[in-house]
DNA sequence: AACCTATGCAACCGCAGCGAA
DNA sequence: TTTCGCTGCGGTTGCATAGGT
């Protein structure tokens, strides 16, 4: 941790600029006194009003991640890890949207928690996993080192999902299955991946044969063979829609956040917003362009129950399946 | 006890988006 | 239309601490 008088360069070079570095107890106090008493405004106003030498971007950073009073302090349990997990799965490093699914967690202490634990966990059974035909230079993935990956998630409790034969046909389990895996292939720490023929959920920029996903909404799309978007020449998937909990209210200062807007323009653009809590609303629009979309309005408790499954979207299963089937590295049935 | 290394996490940085002027 | 300031986000850095040797 930096240390609240920040040694030498800082305050030597931002004398009468901003403070750097940690808050001390007394910033601290004043941040958080005069965010009770006056709310939130313009964060440049609150770091002068406040009588603290830091900048507004520094003020806000500290209250989201550390002084908000409905922040939940401590480890993760079990099932913010799973939900993390699933989420990230659907949602990839979007933090911010993330935490807003997980009630009093900030986006900094999730991003923190992936990039330490769960990617340790990942690299470990990736090694661990790894057979030594696949460690070599080819970028091919392997079946049995995606399916050893999956099991051993399980496992060690890292993905849970019932396994039992008869859900294995279940659209949801395959859906989240194959959304986790997608994002488990795309993790950059899965150098099996051949990212110059990968997936691009954010669509769009880079070298990467774009497969464009809008923001806030995971989407996997088409990738017929044929086509000069073959994944190591295969193709694989149709279009993969994967629906993700929808904004709840986190925050149990509002209770009247469970209503939420559902607009369809008919054209096929979503937008829905949902507060978050009296400071920080957060808007997401959503923009589909696939007519079969739909935003599930479903409470969170619905979505996500330790190891249930999460709410997906309407698939066919014989459409699954065949995606699924379609995968080279992979056999669900 | 001293040193080294790994880990966790708070905070910073740069960028993009947005609205107002 | 352009510029500017503010906000929010994701990636990265760097320090404190725990654990190992």
């Amino acid at each position: 941790m930096r240390k609240p008088e920040a040694s030498g360069k800082n305050n030597v070079n931002n004398i009468n600029k901003f403070r750097k570095g940690l808050w001390s107890p007394e910033e601290d106090d004043k941040l958080m006194n005069y965010m009770l008493n006056n709310g939130q405004g313009c964060w440049s106003d609150v770091a002068r009003n406040a009588g603290l030498q830091r900048c507004g971007k520094s003020c806000r950073l500290r209250w989201i991640n550390y002084l908000r009073p409905d922040l939940k302090r401590g480890a993760f349990s079990p099932q913010e890890e799973e939900m993390i997990i699933h989420l990230h799965s659907l949602l990839g490093n979007r933090w911010s949207q993330i935490a807003a699914r997980l009630p009093g967690r900030t986006d900094n202490e999730i991003k923190n928690f992936w990039n330490s634990t769960i990617k340790k966990r990942l690299k470990n059974l990736q090694s661990s996993n790894a057979s030594p035909n696949t460690s070599d230079s080819s970028s091919e993935p392997s079946k049995d080192v995606m399916g050893g990956l999956i099991s051993t998630m399980q496992e060690q409790g890292i993905f849970s999902m019932n396994m039992d034969p008869s859900l294995s046909s279940s659209s949801s389990l395959a859906t989240s299955m194959k959304a986790m895996i997608l994002n488990t292939m795309m993790d950059p720490l899965l150098p099996m991946l051949d990212y110059d023929h990968g997936l691009n959920m954010y669509g769009g920029a880079g070298g990467y044969e774009s497969i464009t996903a809008p923001p806030c909404m995971a989407q996997v799309g088409v990738l017929n063979s044929g086509t000069d978007h073959g994944f190591y020449g295969e193709g694989i998937f149709e279009g993969i829609n994967v629906e993700i909990p929808p904004l709840e209210s986190v925050s149990c200062m509002e209770e009247n956040a469970k209503t939420q807007n559902i607009q369809d323009n008919n054209t096929d653009k979503y937008s829905y917003s949902s507060p978050v809590n009296s400071l920080y609303h957060r808007n997401c629009n959503i923009t589909s362009n696939n007519k079969t979309d739909n935003i599930a309005a479903d409470q969170m408790g619905n979505l996500w129950h330790g190891s249930e499954e999460l709410k997906v979207g309407e698939w066919d299963l014989e459409e699954l399946m065949k995606d699924v089937s379609a995968f080279p590295f992979l056999d669900f049935q």
